[in-house]
This record gives C-alpha cells, sequence and structure tokens, in this order.
RNA sequence: GGGACCAUGGGGUAGUUUGGUAUCCUCGCGGCUUUGGGUGCCGCUGACCUCGGUUCAAAUCCGAGUGGUCCCA
C-alpha cells in the first residue's frame, strides 16, 4: 500500500481489526463525526440521506396498513414515567432527566424519553372510548437518549439515537399479536429486501424481554465479526400499559374493557448494520435502494475530446435523472479519473459509469459494481435498464454475500462445553435445547460473554433435543445462543 | 464494572525516553500543468485535547479531567 493511500482511503482491515476499521469507514466515507460529548455522533449528509431512505420505504410500509404519524414530547414528567413500574425499574439507571429551566429548579423534574409509551399512552386511554375506536395505532420519527456509561460505536451504541417507535392499542389479544407479528414482518422485509440484510425472527427469552412485555419479538442480524445484533423489536405489552394508564373502551355488549396494546421500534442501529456488514478495505458499500447517490458518473476526457465526452455524459445523466435514478455527475476539472473512481468507492457508490471518449464515440457506456469492481459495456439506448439491471446485480451479490454468511453461522451443540467452544472459536449462532432457566445461560456468559439472543417464533415449536445443554431437565425450546453488540 | 493503550494544522504523522527553534505527507486556497485507477511543479493558510503543578523554560515531566480505541466482565 503506497502513502497516498494510507492517507486517503481506508487504512484498517476489516478482517484483521473491525472496530478500528468501522470506525474509519464511518468518518472517512464522510457517514457520522464523533460529537465533543462523550456517546453522541453527528450524523453528516451522505449518513442522514440512508436514513431518510430507509425511513421512506419503511414509513409507507407503516401507511399501508394504517399507521398515522403523530409526534409527543421529548421530556415526559416524573408522575408519568412512575405509572407503570416495570418500565421505570427497566430504564432508571439510563434517564436523563431535566431538573432545570434557565435558573429555578422545576417543580417535577421532566425525564428526557428513553421510550415513549408512559406519554403516548395516557393520550391513547383519553382517546379511545368505543370499540368503534380500535385498532388504534401511531407512530413517531423522533430519537430517545439512554444514559448508558458503554464506550460509543456510531450508529450501534451512542446515548442519543434516532428511530421509529410505533404504538398500538386493541381489543382482542389476537388482535394485538397480529399487530405485533405484521411490524416484525415489515422489519424484515426492510432488512431483506432494502438493506441487502437476511435476518432471523424469533423471540426474546422471558429474562430479556421489553420491560412490561408480554411478548418480544427481534430481527437479529449476524455481523461479519460473528456477533449478532438486534436488529428492531415488536413488542405484544399484553394488558399491564392499558391497565396502568386506563386505557378502556365499551365493548359490544356495553361492557367496559381493558384494551391489549402493543409498541414496536426500528433504530438507525439498521444503519449500522449494513454498513458493517456490506463495506470492505475500500470503504463504505450502499444497497442501491438506500444509497445516497446510486451512479457516480466519471467522465473522462483529453483536451480535444472534452466537449463532446461532457455533452454525451449529460445527455445520459438527463435520461437517468428523468427515470428517478439518483445520480452524481463527477465533472471536476481539477480531479483525475483515477481519483474519482476511488473516492466514490470510499463513499460506498454502489454503481460507477465510465464515459470516455471510446464510449462517446460507440454510442455505449462502461458501468462498473462497486462490490467487485466487474464491469459491463452497455448500449447507450438502452443505459435506463442497463443501469437498474447492474443496481438490482449489485443488490444482489450483497445479498447472497450475507446469505451465505448466516448460512455458515448457525451451528448446533448438545451441551455447555460445545456452546462455548462453537461461539469461542466461530461465532455466530449456536442453537441448542434449553430448559428455560436462565441460570443454564449463566455458564456461556461467564465463559464467551454470548446470551441467549432469541427462541423461535412459535411458541410450540419442538426443542432440538429432549434435554437441556447444561442442567439436564427437560427441554422446553431451543435457545440461539450469540455474542451481542 | 475492571484493565491497557492513545490524543500534535481539516486528515495522517515526526519530535516525548534525555524539557529549549515543531518535521514530513496530504487536504484546502491561488497559479501553471494534467486526465481510461489516487498527475507534476511553485506559492500560501493552518496544530501540541483541557485545567492545574514543577521549572528560567513544558508538546515533552507530574496530577486531575475530557474524548477515542482495544481487551476482559
Amino acid at each position: 500500500m503506497s502513502e497516498r493511500e494510507q492517507e486517503l482511503g481506508i487504512t484498517e482491515s476489516k478482517e484483521e481489526n473491525i472496530g478500528e476499521w468501522y470506525a474509519e469507514v464511518v468518518q472517512k466515507a464522510g457517514l457520522a463525526d464523533y460529537a465533543p460529548m462523550s456517546g453522541f455522533i453527528v450524523t453528516r449528509p451522505r449518513g442522514y440521506a440512508l436514513w431518510e431512505h430507509l425511513q421512506t420505504h419503511l414509513d409507507a410500509m407503516f401507511k399501508a396498513t394504517e399507521v398515522e404519524n403523530a409526534y409527543f414530547p421529548v421530556l415526559i414528567p416524573e408522575s408519568y414515567l412512575e405509572r407503570e413500574k416495570e418500565i421505570l425499574e427497566g430504564f432508571d439507571p439510563e434517564v436523563a432527566w431535566v431538573t432545570h429551566g434557565g435558573e429555578e429548579e422545576l417543580e417535577e423534574r421532566l425525564a428526557v424519553r428513553p421510550t415513549s409509551e408512559s406519554i403516548i399512552a395516557p393520550f391513547m386511554a383519553k382517546w379511545i372510548r368505543s370499540h368503534r375506536d380500535l385498532p388504534h395505532r401511531v407512530n413517531q420519527w423522533c430519537s430517545v437518549i439512554r444514559w448508558e456509561a458503554t464506550e460509543t460505536k456510531p450508529f450501534f451504541r451512542t446515548k442519543e439515537f434516532l428511530w421509529q417507535e410505533g404504538h398500538t392499542a386493541h381489543a382482542s389479544q389476537a388482535g394485538a399479536m397480529e399487530e405485533t407479528l405484521l411490524r416484525l414482518e415489515q422489519y424484515t422485509k426492510i432488512y431483506e429486501d432494502y438493506l441487502g440484510l437476511p435476518v432471523l425472527r424469533g423471540r426474546k427469552p422471558d429474562h430479556d424481554k421489553f420491560p412490561g412485555a408480554e411478548t418480544t419479538t427481534t430481527v437479529e442480524v449476524l455481523m461479519p465479526d460473528g456477533r449478532s445484533v438486534q436488529g428492531g423489536t415488536s413488542h405484544y405489552l399484553g394488558q399491564t400499559f392499558a391497565e396502568a394508564f386506563d386505557i378502556t373502551y365499551v365493548d359490544e355488549a356495553e361492557e367496559e374493557a381493558v384494551a391489549h396494546t402493543t409498541s414496536w421500534g426500528l433504530s438507525w442501529r439498521a444503519l449500522g448494520a449494513l454498513i458493517l456488514a456490506h463495506s470492505d478495505d475500500q470503504g463504505f458499500i450502499a444497497p442501491p435502494p438506500i444509497a445516497p447517490t446510486q451512479v457516480a458518473i466519471v467522465p473522462i476526457w483529453q483536451e480535444d475530446t472534452r466537449d463532446a465526452v461532457l455533452g454525451y455524459a449529460e445527455s445520459i445523466a438527463d435520461d437517468l435523472e428523468k427515470a428517478g435514478i439518483r445520480l452524481e455527475l463527477d465533472d471536476r476539472d481539477e480531479r483525475n479519473p483515477g481519483f474519482k473512481f476511488n473516492e466514490h468507492e470510499l463513499n460506498g457508490v454502489p454503481l460507477r459509469a465510465e464515459i470516455g471518449p471510446n464510449e462517446a464515440e460507440a454510442g455505449e457506456v462502461t458501468l462498473v459494481h462497486r462490490t467487485d469492481r466487474e464491469s459491463v459495456v452497455v448500449d447507450r439506448d438502452e443505459i435506463v435498464e442497463a443501469v437498474q439491471t447492474e443496481l438490482d446485480t449489485v443488490y444482489d451479490e450483497l445479498y447472497e454475500r450475507a446469505a451465505k454468511h448466516l448460512e455458515a453461522g448457525i451451528n448446533e451443540a448438545t451441551d455447555t462445553d460445545e456452546v462455548i467452544n462453537i461461539i469461542d472459536e466461530r461465532g455466530g449462532y449456536v442453537t441448542t435445547a434449553w430448559c428455560g432457566d436462565p441460570d443454564c445461560e449463566t455458564p456461556v456468559k461467564d465463559a464467551v460473554a454470548a446470551d441467549i439472543v432469541m427462541v423461535p417464533l412459535e411458541a410450540d415449536s419442538e426443542p432440538l433435543d429432549d434435554t437441556c445443554f447444561n442442567c439436564g431437565a427437560a427441554a422446553q425450546t431451543t435457545a440461539y445462543f450469540a455474542k451481542t453488540y
């Protein structure tokens, strides 16, 4: 590696030093910077654009399934937070408090929302009177703050993060469970159809549920270093919150009844997952559906071919733009093509169009994949279709790569030593039969810091074996062990 | 929760052990040159994380803080 490359591009290796490599990709690809306060980041336009595109797609799915957006205050009175005991206990150590307005101390301190159940639920109680008001669904796109003293990793671990939180109320348990699973389905779709990441769907074990929830479901994404990321969660909250906040309605028999509620959230951790999964030692790789720039057109000219090449490139850019493709025509005069190639690769642009005198003369365009630098020469007249095809190809390559990794990353074990050994040597998920007692998780936790990240979604699915991997008691379910972020 | 390492122009660094003039590359800006994988030359701007201590003198030594990375729980 030459000195020049060390300075401008990525200098860390994903293979050997994934932590530092990730920090370098995030900064050099212009996605985020570290803020002056520990635990906070500044999301730069290229990083924020990823979030906006993800948001557009997910929001459309919500709206197509009867969700409306609303906005609730960032501050929650302490008395509201106290109304549901478990949520208070669950989040208490991580709540940031506002105690003063100007110099004056407040009569009641205000929590910066760590999640909004306790401010949304009272309003649901107010708005819902009759069974005709159900189901009721609201979602908000916002940020929350959880004051954990952990090390910052942009998009994965920050005290403030962007997310959406959906909250719904239903007449029946069945309706609320259906809702819970529908949102989990939509999270799966976002990962698999837009971010290029296959996921595992499951339920959290009882000791790791959302505070106050009956059932917490999760989509888990396997990272290149063998750790699992919780990519989104959807909770069936039973009647706990409805009872605490009086979300009741008059049913068809004119009886007062307590509603069943759900909540579901997906954060910008999804961005962390896709950056970590797809990018390489050359820099970031954005999956085409959410790429801020999908195609970088690099014109290559000599003195005498300049006008012809630029004119040709511009007409192609016009066609692509009209077709709704996000592109950048990089006609900077002070940079040579090689420099531009490297820069767009660093920034994650999934497809590059090279247009020089050769292409202009032949009526062609050279398209190059970000993933493997493979190039195809296509006809100028079919440029829109060709670009769409090649973007799909890049997406498929990203997805296939991640799918192979996931497939190889699920292994089965029958006893504690085997669970520990596989986690230690290969990482990934280790499936094993489990009795359901959290004490049986402890030896694995102590040895390799891995947890049970999920159990199968279907509560009645048969465990892998008759007896628990650790204590030998009757197995209740199959556990998926993994190290986590 | 415990430990280790690190912090010098926008980015990457030398200098720190042994206290005294801060090095080089790159980015940026101006000019010329140049364009199918990080062009070349000339000129310019720009830095010792913060606070305190020791000292004639601190990037350098000491203490505290802030921030980052990694390892272990």
